[in-house]
DNA sequence: TGGAAACCCTGTAGCCGCTACAGTGTCAAG
DNA sequence: CTTGACACTGTAGCGGCTACAGGGTTTCCA
């Protein structure tokens, strides 16, 4: 199997498959006579495997443990338990930020008075008197970061 | 004023102060006879409004468009009506992905059978059935980007 | 006067997870 | 024999910083 049918058979873009690889994620494959990459059924389920975990937006090193942790199967099942737990708290830490912006992105929002024609643009105003420091609700508040 | 004093005045990092220079974002201020920065009260206001909007999650191009804007004032009121409008809609579509990845984390943290010592990783299970494309709930979906 | 600590400067490299080339080789069809 | 689609390697770019290296300046204390 060659690359662009791991691709087509994944989803996942020819590129990001060698890059996989360069990053130690997915195995070398077997080579053919030419130098093309020769995948088997095992390359396509790990990166299968890999998908999905980026998909629960986990970073490529947790993947990466747990792709360890497969193999050994019950040992080190607390240690899966403790990484997705992990990855959860991260997911409601981003989650919990996201909401206090979009509650401040509709403040600002209703801060327009809709008088376009004359007199200032009241999110400006917010924005700057924010700024200032004045009436502000999110001083110190840290924006939604990837972990 | 010295860049120590804005940084201490903003809670900016100093090397950060420095890059929103290069990006453009903060004007070159002045320089002392030694050759270090010295910035007045309209620097000090610039770069609280950019942490602001930062902390609102905007891109440094949204912040510099808006920057623009400020100057325009009641000319460009629709213009920031719209920034603001699509940043809210950026963060809402990542809340939404964000909630999703919330409910799969859970419903995967749940299939942990707590039998640890005996048998197979309920989790380790999952992420591997899911991989094969059984019983999938998110495959198609994409975790939550910058935008 | 001398030396250490704390600051300033410029420039560059690193982080993450890709993405997008440039430059080259290989293969199948017309 | 050419065209086009694929393959390969390697490197640079994105955003928004962060962290150096390698230098200069200022301040303070002995």
């Amino acid at each position: 199997m060659q690359i662009r049918q791991m691709a087509q058979a994944t989803g996942v873009d020819v590129e990001t498959i060698r890059f996989y690889e360069k990053q130690g994620l997915l195995p070398a494959p077997a080579r053919l006579a030419n130098g093309y990459r020769d995948y088997d059924a095992q390359h396509l389920e790990r990166l299968a495997f890999i998908r999905h975990c980026r998909a629960l937006d986990m970073s490529l090193a947790t993947v990466s443990r747990l792709l360890g942790l497969v193999n050994e199967a019950q040992a080190g099942c607390h240690e899966v338990d403790d990484l997705i737990a992990e990855q959860l708290a991260r997911v409601r830490a981003r989650l919990k930020s996201m909401r206090a912006l979009e509650r401040q992105l509709l403040q600002l929002q209703s801060s327009c008075n809709g008088a376009h024609t004359g007199g200032h643009c009241g999110i400006l105003d917010e924005l700057v008197a924010a700024a200032h420091g004045e009436a502000c609700a999110c001083h110190g508040q840290v924006a939604a970061s990837r972990g």
